[in-house]
DNA sequence: TTTGTAAGTTCAGTATACTGAACGTGGTTT
DNA sequence: AAACCACGTTCAGTATACTGAACTTACAAA
């Protein structure tokens, strides 16, 4: 991060998103109306912990008070331009869904970056036995249940499992999340 | 977050590992020596704006000095155990691999985590004809060359190449980074 | 030993983060 | 209209973050 982050729009955008006045945002962080107004307008430079108290306020992670708002995560390839430039974009009921595998491998593997906006749940019907998915967490957490198992992922952990069976992916947070996902088909099923 | 964070600890761990002394560090970040002294020691909450400054001069991400010193990235399996339990590790010169997909499917398919200490490297000898590598960053920034091509990564960003030239992975920060890694062999040649 | 230097800690003053209470402002009810 | 409520802003006091300077503590050179 290059410049001071701007704490004060972020508290105001989640607030405001949540419909929350300052009064019950005063008593659910534990700090006052007086000095959220004066941080949400950039009056003063609060404190780590008074910063901390309102994340735990708003039940999202300190950093995403503190981070420029969110850029998009970039996609980028180093490959002759004609062979994967297109990349599709599949977006519904807060889930967006990029494709990353190039057409070419699209019988034996696809890869996907996902994006769940809050709240948002991605839902499959079982695969062909013998299929695999691998899942890493970008950004966020989520909850993934397969058949009877349940798995609670945050940032950087990895989940692979077997999807013949029902599988849903859940953002049960109030901040967007990211995944990385890896379908690969059997080979002996396809 | 659930507890407050451990600035104080976090700036004096990336402190003595670089060997810098208050002084230093007061004139390289505009915050004074006493106020550095007090926030190592826990005696002061410091403001948002004090700790960015000591980030700055420390080369380092505001995040870096607010997390908890880094939980290590969780791999997850819901499969049968005996399908993929042995994951392999392999860990030299500040890289650490870990092997991600099952042996079953070694021969058409690979996918790591790769962590990265600061100013690591991993460097590869060209691969068959065909092959393609699909790097997700977890964590940290990286720098990608592929023959005369090069790319800077950050976390949440994804890269693809074909790699039958030398290419290589970079993490030039200060700050360890994590990798995930697919390496696809292309079916016709192997 | 004494002297010197380089490190972190404590001190005393000031700037300001933080609070509870008072104030303004717009919308609804009577 | 007046009275009321819900909401954000401003005020005045106090607690404390922050600073430069003084102080310690430890080790090296004489």
């Amino acid at each position: 991060m290059q410049t001071p982050p701007m704490i004060g729009k972020n508290i105001q955008r989640i607030r405001s998103a949540r419909k929350l006045t300052l009064n019950v945002l005063s008593e659910r962080s534990g700090v006052s109306k007086a000095m959220l107004s004066q941080i949400e307008s950039d009056k003063v430079n609060p404190t780590v912990a008074t910063v901390w108290k309102i994340a735990r306020g708003l039940n999202v992670e300190l950093n995403d008070l503190l981070e420029a708002d969110d850029e998009p995560k970039r996609i980028f390839s180093l490959n002759p331009a004609a062979e994967d430039e297109t990349k599709l974009e599949k977006k519904q009921d807060g889930i967006t869904i990029r494709v990353l595998s190039p057409l070419s491998m699209v019988e034996e593997l696809e890869m996907y970056m996902v994006t769940f906006e809050p709240h948002a749940a991605l839902i499959s019907e079982p695969h062909f036995p013998g299929t695999q998915e691998y899942l890493t967490i970008v950004k966020g957490t989520v909850k993934v249940t397969v058949g009877d198992n349940t798995a609670e992922l945050k940032r950087g952990d990895f989940l692979m499992y077997h999807c013949d069976t029902e599988h849903a992916i859940y953002n049960e947070s109030n901040q967007p999340a990211i995944v990385h996902m890896v379908v690969r088909f059997s080979p002996d099923q396809r």
